[in-house]
DNA sequence: CGATACATGTAACCGGTTACATGATTTT
DNA sequence: AAAATCATGTAACCGGTTACATGTATCG
């Protein structure tokens, strides 16, 4: 069975692992997604991303080669070593928990985002099920508060709460879009078959 | 013209300013409203809590008077100072940035949950339209941003990608919703006024 | 030729986490 | 009497921010 490694890689980092399992790049590139797309809300300053980057080789989970394109100016692109791909597994596996949904929401979807290359289509159902349930539950806690403190609340403390209310019903309502299409979706290999 | 303290509070430190605002609490009270109940997602940990309570009262921005309610065990109540409720207006009153919307959503919500004792109406109002169109922006973002990959992302991505979209959208469609509550209700007074 | 993009790093600082420590009071 | 709650604090650690530092390559 996998074990947990001492000092698991921050969210950060399983971040860059998951990019570099992507494709392998290098530390300027890395920061480059994180400056021009919406990806988590990581920042892409050097000095966050290539201290990260860092710890992971010490780890083992990541290898970076030096390349030269002919020119002058050397850059260490960096893969995913094996050990590199059991990690990013072990992270991507477990179901989802309360203390998920309240504390690592962004965690959780960059988890899905790097989902579809490391575990089989029941593991990511699974996970899209947990999310689901455990989003529903926070929900249903989030309402019981509301209705147990509505008279004592001020309209902006109410209004507030609501607004944490309405984001956590769509998060349950994507769930259960993400499920319904990743069930209809058939598998390239399926679907090749099926070809008259 | 109020002028920002050289070293300003932490987002945590106002959640406490704003919380001793409407009524003065000890340290572990404070601790209190962050583990019962769904506060912005701060920790109530000892360790968070009274450092940051120290921090406020070295810059003068609360006060502390020990109480013995007849009791052995002394407890600390901080009360804002005249400095303090100037401070917290000024991070109460200006309009939501782009930035804001990405990087402190959490914190716009806790600002707008105390904003009622502090700010006009008409400053809450321009607070909320500014909300409301900053985040009407980073969605058309998000959607160039999707319409643009389309074809190059993959389906996890892009379902990620539309998560984060939805939760945008419905902040957007709540802050329409909040101006329309607000813009309804009548202040005390008026409604005073009216009777017959 | 100057500005921008590519490319990698270091170091001081700061705030929060985790764990530890202590003791009174109340509840079971 | 034990357990839970009230109540306040300290200290090591860790990760990210900010700012600094350096140099190449490309573009207008």
């Amino acid at each position: 069975m996998a074990k947990a490694p001492a000092n698991p890689p921050s969210s950060l980092g399983y971040a860059l692992l998951g990019l570099i399992h992507q494709q392998p790049r290098a530390g300027y590139a890395l920061a480059k997604v994180f400056t021009t797309t919406p990806m988590g809300h990581y920042s892409g300053s050097p000095g966050a991303i290539y201290p990260a980057l860092r710890a992971l080789e010490r780890a083992g989970l990541i290898r970076g080669r030096v390349e030269r394109g002919g020119t002058l100016r050397p850059k260490r692109v960096f893969s995913p070593t094996r050990k590199g791909l059991a990690e990013l597994r072990r992270w991507l596996e477990p179901p989802v928990s309360g203390d998920d949904v309240i504390w690592r929401l962004d965690e959780l979807m960059l988890r899905f985002a790097f989902m579809d290359r490391l575990l089989t289509r029941a593991q990511t159902l699974r996970f899209l099920e947990s999310f689901r349930d455990a989003v529903d539950v926070y929900v249903a806690i989030l309402e019981t508060h509301r209705a147990e403190t509505a008279s004592t609340m001020s309209l902006h403390g109410r209004l507030a709460l609501e607004s944490g209310i309405a984001g956590y019903q769509t998060q349950a309502r994507w769930a259960r879009h993400a499920l319904g299409t990743l069930r209809k979706k058939r598998s390239a290999r399926t679907r090749k078959v099926r070809r008259p």
